[in-house]
This record gives C-alpha cells, sequence and structure tokens, in this order.
DNA sequence: CCTTGCTCGCGA
DNA sequence: CGCGAGCAAGGG
C-alpha cells in the first residue's frame, strides 16, 4: 500500500479527482492531487473539519473554479479496493435505488475498511488439540459439558477462533481447555487462493425424482440464469443446493448463500461443513470487525469456497464467484428497511447476470414478486412438491370461534384437541405472533387504557417484568397500580400475549411442561438455539411461540399447530398483508409431522368463510398466490405496478405533511404517473414524531426511474426540506 | 453570567 | 451524516 505524504501530493497537485464521500449528498466531490488514483481506490480526504474515507471516481471534468479545492489526505489503496462486478452492482444499485453513491460504496465495505484500515490481514488465532487433548477421554469432561462439546469438535480439525465463538461455544469452555493444556492456539495464515475441487466426491444422499430435475436442470443450463426453487416445507431444498453447489466447488469456483437470519446460520453451516471439506466463512453479527474484515477477504482472494451471511453479504467480492443462492426468498428481511433501502434477492439477480452465474431462488412460499417473474419466462422454475421419506403435509382446518369463550385466547374444541394429542405423546405448537403478557392495558372501571407518550399504540403488559412496554418505540414504565383516569385499582390485561399463554397452558395441563420461544424468552445469547434444541428434542410437550419459530427450524414430534389469531390480516389497508398472512401460516404448518406422523394445523378465526383463508386451506400456497397475483393484476398492484414511497417524519404533523406537499409539487404531470397522498402512516405518531406518506405508482419501471431521477436532482436545493427527516423508498415492502 | 440543549446550515 | 455556530431556556 502507498501512503503517501502529504509533501508528495502537494508538490505538483494541477489534477482534479472525483471523489464520492460517504454522505448523503447526491453530489460528488472535487479535490487536488499530484496524479489522479485510480477510480475505486480508496482516499483520506478532508471534510468540513472532518476526514473522511472516500473513492476515487477518476479524474474530474467540468471543475466549478468558483472556489479553492482542497488537497486529498492520502491514497489509502495501490489498486481498485473492489473487483469490477461488485464496483458495477453498487453503482448500479445507487442508482436504482436512487440513493447517495458515497454511502452505498461505504455500505458494501466491513467496517475497518470503511475506517481506512489498510485491506490485508492479520493473523488469526486459531485452536488445536494437544496430545494431552487426544488423550484424555472425553468422559472425564462430564461434569463441564461445554468444554467436552468444544473438546470433541477441535478434535475433528483445528478451528479459528471466529468460527468457534459462531458455533456457540463459549468462550469459558475455551479457556478453560486451554488452561488444562488440552489445547493450545496457533497463529493461522490464511490460504488464500486455495483449490478445493479435488475435495468434491460424490454425493451421499439419494434424490427423489423432483430433486433430481432440479439439480439436472441447474446443471445442464447452456448459459446460467436464475432459478426459483419452489418446494413445500420439508420437501429437501438444501438437499438441492448442496448438489447445485457440489457442481460449481468441483470446479473450483465459489458460492455465495444468502440466509435470512442468522439464528438459523449455526445449523445450516454444520449441515454444509458436514458434506463438503472446503472452507466455509460466515458473515455474522457475532463477528469482531477484524473477523469481518479476514472473512472478507477470504473471499475476495480466493481462499473461501462457501459464504453464507445474510442480506450485506450480497456486497461481498469474490475471486471465481460460481453461484448464488438465496434461501427463503420470499423473507422481508433480506429488504433492508432503513437508510439504503436495498432487496438482496434482487441485488442477487442483478449481480447472477453481471457476472455470469446461475442464481437459485428458494423458497417454499415464493413472493408474488418471484411468481409472476417465472410467469413471465425470467426466471426458469423447479418444483418440488413432495416431502422428503414420504412425510404427509399437514392437514389445515379453520376453527369458528364467533360467540366461543376464549381463555387466553384457546377457544374449548382447541383445548380439546390438544388434549387428545398430548395424552397420546405427541408435542403441540401455539402460535400466537404476540408477546407480552397483554397487548393492552384496560381499568376496568372506567375503560381508560395505557396509551404510549410518544406514539399512536397501545402499552404491552409485561406480567414477569412489572412493567409496560411501548413495542413501537421501546419505551419502559413500571406497571401502574392504579388507573391514570379514575384512580381505580381494577386494572387488567386486554388481549392475550405470549407470556400470559404460557400460564394459561401451564394453568390448563399442569401435566404437560410448557416452553415458550420469543424474544423475551431467548434475549440471551445463544438461548435461541438452546430453546429450539431443546423443542426439537422433545422435551416439552407445549410449544408457544411468536414468528421466531415460523422460520426454518423443524419440529419432528409436532402433530398439532395452533394459529390463535390469523384475523387481524384479513382486513389490513396494507395490500401484501394476504401475501404474508398465507406465507406465514404456511410456515407455521410446516414446523409440524413427519412420515409416521402427518399434523393438523388449526386457525382460530372469526372469519371461517373467508376467500383467503379457504383458498389456502383448500388448495395451499402455491395456488393461493396464484389468485393473489391475479387480483394484483386487476387492481395494478405489485408486480404490475412500479412503486416508490417518500416518507417523511417530523415533530408537528403539518411539517411533515408539508414536505410531502413540496416533494409531490416537483412530480411531474405524467398521464401513466399516479400520485397518492401525503396522507398519514398506518400509525401516525410513533416515538414522538408525525409521520407521512407519499406513494408514487407507474406502469414502467423506466419510467419511475427517470421520474424519480428528475424529482430528486430538484428536490437536493430546496431548504424546506431541510427542517424535516424525509426518504426515498423504491420498491416498498413495508408501509408502516 | 455561564452552562446545557436544541436547531440549522454546510461540506469541494 | 456529523460538526460547530447560534440561540433560547434556566440556574446561580
Amino acid at each position: 500500500m502507498t501512503k503517501s505524504t502529504p509533501a508528495e501530493l502537494f508538490a505538483n497537485d494541477s489534477t482534479v479527482v472525483n471523489v464520492a464521500v460517504p454522505v448523503p449528498l447526491a453530489r460528488h466531490f472535487h479535490y487536488r492531487c499530484a496524479t489522479a488514483p485510480p477510480c475505486g481506490t480508496r482516499l483520506k480526504v478532508p471534510f468540513g473539519n472532518r476526514s473522511l474515507v472516500g473513492f476515487s471516481l477518476g479524474v474530474a471534468t467540468a471543475v466549478n473554479t468558483e472556489f479553492e479545492l482542497k488537497p486529498i489526505h492520502a491514497v489509502l489503496d495501490d489498486e481498485p479496493l473492489l473487483p469490477p462486478a461488485v464496483w458495477g452492482l453498487l453503482q448500479w444499485a445507487a442508482e436504482y435505488y436512487q440513493h447517495p453513491l458515497g454511502e452505498v460504496l461505504n455500505h458494501g465495505l466491513p467496517v475497518l475498511l470503511r475506517q481506512g484500515e489498510a485491506a490485508s490481514y492479520k493473523t488469526t488465532e486459531g485452536f488445536r488439540v494437544t496430545e494431552a487433548g487426544l488423550a484424555i477421554e472425553l468422559n472425564e469432561l462430564r461434569r463441564a459439558p461445554q468444554q467436552q462439546r468444544l473438546l470433541a469438535a477441535l478434535r475433528n480439525g483445528p478451528m479459528l477462533r471466529r468460527d468457534i465463538t459462531a458455533q456457540e461455544f463459549s468462550s469459558a469452555a475455551l479457556k478453560a481447555l486451554q488452561e488444562k493444556e488440552c489445547i493450545e492456539s496457533f497463529q493461522h495464515v490464511p490460504q488464500t487462493n486455495a483449490d478445493w475441487s479435488f475435495a468434491i466426491g460424490s454425493e451421499p444422499l439419494q434424490l427423489n425424482p423432483e430433486q433430481a430435475l432440479a439439480v439436472a436442470a441447474i446443471g445442464a443450463a447452456s448459459k446460467p440464469q436464475t432459478y426459483l426453487l419452489e418446494g413445500v416445507t420439508g420437501s429437501g431444498k438444501t438437499e438441492v443446493y448442496l448438489q447445485a453447489m457440489a457442481e460449481v466447488l468441483r470446479k473450483g469456483k465459489q458460492v455465495l448463500v444468502l440466509v435470512p437470519e442468522i439464528g438459523l446460520t449455526p445449523q445450516t453451516l454444520r449441515r454444509f461443513q458436514k458434506r463438503f471439506a472446503v472452507p466455509i466463512v460466515m458473515l455474522h453479527s457475532a463477528l469482531t470487525d477484524r473477523e469481518r474484515l479476514d472473512a472478507w477477504l477470504d473471499a475476495k482472494n480466493g481462499g473461501a469456497a462457501i459464504v453464507i451471511g445474510t442480506r450485506s453479504a450480497i456486497f461481498t467480492p469474490f475471486k471465481r464467484l460460481g453461484m448464488i443462492i438465496v434461501d427463503e426468498e420470499h423473507d422481508n428481511s433480506l429488504k433492508q428497511q432503513e437508510g439504503f433501502r436495498y432487496h438482496a434477492r434482487d441485488l442477487a439477480v442483478v449481480r447472477g447476470q453481471k457476472e455470469q452465474v446461475p442464481v437459485i431462488l428458494g423458497s417454499a412460499t415464493p413472493s408474488l414478486e418471484s411468481i409472476n417473474n417465472v410467469a413471465q419466462q425470467r426466471y426458469a422454475h423447479l418444483q418440488l412438491t413432495q416431502r422428503a421419506g414420504g412425510a404427509k403435509l399437514a392437514r389445515q382446518t379453520v376453527l369458528d370461534i364467533k360467540q366461543l369463550p376464549l381463555k387466553g385466547g384457546l377457544s374449548v374444541p382447541l383445548i380439546e384437541q390438544m388434549r387428545k394429542e398430548l395424552e397420546r405423546g405427541q408435542q403441540v405448537l401455539v402460535f400466537l405472533n404476540r408477546r407480552g403478557y397483554a397487548p393492552a392495558l384496560l381499568c376496568h372501571e372506567c375503560g381508560w387504557l395505557a396509551q404510549c407518550r410518544r406514539c399512536d399504540a397501545y402499552y404491552t403488559v409485561h406480567q414477569r417484568q412489572q412493567m409496560l412496554q411501548c413495542h413501537h418505540c421501546g419505551d419502559q414504565q413500571r406497571l401502574p397500580k392504579q388507573c391514570f383516569d379514575c384512580g381505580s385499582t381494577q386494572l387488567v390485561g386486554r388481549g392475550t400475549g405470549t407470556e400470559q399463554l404460557e400460564q394459561t397452558l401451564a394453568d390448563i395441563f399442569p401435566e404437560f411442561p410448557v416452553l415458550r420461544i420469543d424474544r423475551d424468552s431467548t434475549r440471551r445469547k445463544g438461548s435461541l438455539a438452546k430453546h429450539l434444541t431443546a423443542a426439537t428434542e422433545n422435551k416439552y410437550p407445549i410449544l408457544v411461540g411468536t414468528q421466531m419459530i415460523a422460520k426454518g427450524h423443524h419440529f419432528p414430534h409436532v402433530t398439532l399447530v395452533a394459529l390463535l389469531d390469523v384475523d387481524g390480516a384479513l382486513y389490513s389497508s396494507d395490500f401484501r398483508a394476504a401475501e404474508r398472512l398465507g406465507q406465514l401460516i404456511t410456515q407455521v404448518a410446516g414446523r409440524a409431522g413427519r412420515a409416521s406422523a402427518p399434523g393438523t394445523v388449526v386457525l382460530q378465526t372469526h372469519h371461517p368463510e373467508h376467500d383467503l383463508l379457504q383458498d389456502l386451506i383448500h388448495n395451499g400456497y402455491a395456488a393461493f398466490a396464484r389468485s393473489l397475483l391475479r387480483e394484483r393484476q386487476l387492481t395494478q398492484l405489485p408486480p404490475f405496478a412500479q412503486l416508490a414511497l417518500f416518507r417523511a417524519e417530523a415533530h408537528e404533523a403539518g411539517q411533515a405533511q408539508s414536505a410531502l406537499e413540496i416533494i409531490a409539487a416537483q412530480l411531474p404531470e405524467h398521464p401513466e404517473v399516479f400520485v397518492l397522498g401525503p396522507m398519514p402512516a398506518v400509525m401516525e405518531r410513533r416515538a414522538g414524531r408525525y409521520r407521512y406518506q407519499l406513494l408514487v405508482q407507474c406502469q414502467q419501471r423506466g419510467l419511475r426511474q427517470q421520474l424519480l431521477q428528475h424529482t430528486l436532482a430538484k428536490l437536493e436545493n430546496l431548504p424546506e426540506l431541510r427542517r424535516v427527516r424525509w426518504s426515498l423508498d423504491v420498491d416498498p415492502q413495508d408501509f408502516s
């Protein structure tokens, strides 16, 4: 790396370089230097009274001579930091999402590189077993199960510290083993540009005909393309991924795997490791900045065969990328909901085209966007309709609870059905998407409801902590003893949350232990994994959970799944609510059953006759989604329309609203452009701010693009907008 | 009088 | 975004 001294730089700084700086401004900035650093190298530049790391965009042409330019401080890279494919992807994303390039480029980098660190390894620490560690009986460590587990793992081969922490081994266990001299640390020198192709042997698992067809189709394609792998839960999508990957790895190429939530990753990682003896790198939130940079470098230098990560991993550079897999492509967490609002699945498809590698989008409940792309023949369709091992899909039923008394959200017929399963020794899963004890606190005497000071929302009662909590702004206060209005002490929770449900179930079924899995019960690090394991092992006949349990994990002993309250989404104002409800019900239903004990799903509802529910339970998600798609076409909603959403928030409602009126006034009139709003957000006030929205709807993507570009250029100079926080969301997923 | 806490404007 | 200038509110 060259670190030019200021003296060298100023000696002859007649050149002007164009720099993308990480600030929320759409323009670039000019700086003086001796010779322009190549486009794509990082520079340290003075900005205001700060020093920032930006990217060179090459020699500037038309230069403003009205004021003196500042010289750059330093050149941080000898050559462009990012390979052309990633550079191009980031440029494309900045334009598509209308987000300042400097911020987008910054987003694509590990933190240390944003801060100006050199893009090179520092040695990393690894651990391996010693002679003593090999000699010792594992049984001797039975009093220290953590150490026992870790030692067993290390006997399979040395591991890096970052991989040890990633697999939820405790650092105490690591230290203890080291002190007993069962293991020792060593300095690991990263192996760049490894060749693992020889290590990919024949495949152990027998595929069913559908899986075999899918793998063959991907392998046989004459040119790379995008595939939608639509496979019912339990149909063995992962096995298709693994065998499709094997082909790629055998050629010595790398694979990028995007997963929605990192909670699932240790599990996925283990499965990948079991199959392939190749370097696998995980990008997850528990990594330190240094570990993240090392992982990034492993991918860039070609040392990592497989990279598994969440949405931001889509920007990882690769030396020889051979395939991208997006698991659970319908999942909303693939879309970033603030700042640079990109959709990692959509960028994966773009990246696949740019780098000419196949992209596999997998889901049991594909998004309507992807289903439409199949219909338009933009994606190839691969279907898995059979569950592996002959397991049957759960039978879905609706339970009409109109006029039925509810006990903590449970109807009597449901309780009886549960009892039957439990007495047969089966496991029952009760799903309720509302954590806490009760979603509101009500005064029984005067009807007063405890309302959040800063939001248009009620506090949730958390009985165990004796707190009121606002789930929208995080505000907390002690559970009041008296009504704020009338002073009555008759305060009761209204409605049911998982905390209450857990108690109610324990009362009804004292002989069957209950395990609750939600954000509150899994707050401590590693406890989600622990809970999930306990749930799988059938130690708890009754499982209670929020949508946390809807993702990925399979509970083979569960034969009855009950969803307590699905009505909220049936009459929602959000046009995506039905799609999401269908996905949720199908995913939760998919957690249950195995070959010997097919499951039943019970949906408690006040609207048993509702078309959506009927369609879903009788025809399944695939048909349900396709009828929703026809509806979207009739109503001209995505994917048949291109949306963009302007949001504004301010301390005064009027300010937010008028900011959007100003923006609306800048939008050119066009017969194919519809503008809706400004209108208040569904929750108008949140965390003390009033929130408004302005929806722009276009027929054509190109038209929307032109329109946004044109409009944003004008907005940059409007002083009236500086007083409010506003943002643009291209392809909004969530209107809250 | 000075500290504290905001909003505002600006950045090459 | 994130700094500092500038200004208002409040304590001594």
